[in-house]
DNA sequence: GATGCCATGTAATAAGTTACATGATTGA
DNA sequence: TCAATCATGTAACTTATTACATGGCATC
């Protein structure tokens, strides 16, 4: 499916940026759907420019070091709106090793049972509270109306991580408190 | 970290299995959060027998077939509570195509993004109605009081994965509402 | 001069998918 | 007898992670 490739594409199609650039966005911006690492992204825009869908020039940072600037090929534009516009089938769910653990939960105590779910629900409600502050922190508000801003994809991602997450932390709430209840 | 690996051994845990058996668990009950396709399983359960942690007895089914009920050994169980005791930090939020796409969206027509929201809004429905429809028809009603049955994961899993759906359809008919009502 | 970040790469390994390969059993 | 399912495996390849490896730049 060459996924990365067309991450890679489509960030590079939003502006020129280097493999750093890159791995920046991907670990920061997208991190809620989309990551790579570094080892990953070089190899991968090496090939990408084999295949004339970008290209680079070499730009000097300071006196001495070195940074290669990618930017999309035609070609590139074209193969990347191609995979855009392509419907896709569903993927299947995302592996998911806390509710593979809940779904043996029989083997536990009662206690580690609740240990298991409340570190759990700790760490989601710290990434919940992230989002929402991500959220707040950015001038969404103005640009929520037009659609055609590359800011709407932003704001609809976060706004999809929230409420994800809110129901993750609702999920686990809920599994909480019938344990809790029941009895040992 | 070897997931597959703990994976198989809680199911066989559970009770003695063939490798076939866990396909059909991975792909059926499993499948909305873990899944393998037996190209992988054949070889880790030769792997998890050489390490100790399972055993087989080869059975006869019919008159030639024969196959392999693998039982879980004491090394086994304890290497699998003490994985299941131990406490995660959370994994990164897994890879999601759409989500990507939608990130991306600046670079489509109106026409074309609703075309893209409206089949995975189709697509999540579905599988929305397929999930409600196997809580419906599993036995859950008497058993969600008893926390410590096998059963209770299932039933906690199942009902997290319906609850996560339904956000996901939430979230597509806001965005599609959104997307609708803006001027092209 | 030390720390943190910028910047780019490769090698080894692990995890997962697709394709190849074979054959038995069950039920219509 | 045909189709679906049961049953087990390997080979080639893709994708992703961890570790190895190097060096410049900016700021305190």
């Amino acid at each position: 499916m060459r996924l990365l490739k067309y991450a890679i594409l489509g960030l590079i199609n939003r502006g020129a940026m280097t493999g750093y650039d890159l791995m920046k966005v991907f670990n920061r911006e997208l991190v809620n759907f989309w990551y790579a690492k570094h080892s990953q992204i070089y190899p991968e825009l090496k090939k990408l420019t084999e295949e004339g869908l970008i290209t680079y020039e070499t730009v000097l940072q300071g006196e001495k070091m070195e940074k290669k600037l990618y930017s999309i090929t035609e070609a590139g534009k074209k193969d990347f709106l191609n995979w855009l516009k392509k419907q896709n089938v569903l993927e299947p769910t995302p592996k998911d090793i806390f509710r593979l653990k809940a779904y043996f939960l029989e083997s536990l105590s009662k206690e580690e049972i609740l240990e298991q779910f409340e570190y759990q629900l700790k760490q989601r409600q710290e990434k919940l509270k992230k989002l929402e502050t991500t959220m707040l922190d950015h001038p969404f508000a103005e640009s929520v109306a037009n659609v055609f801003s590359p800011e709407y994809g932003d704001y609809i991602v976060l706004k999809g991580a929230i409420m994800r997450e809110r129901t993750h932390v609702e999920w686990l709430l809920e599994c909480i408190r019938e344990i809790e209840s029941s009895e040992a």
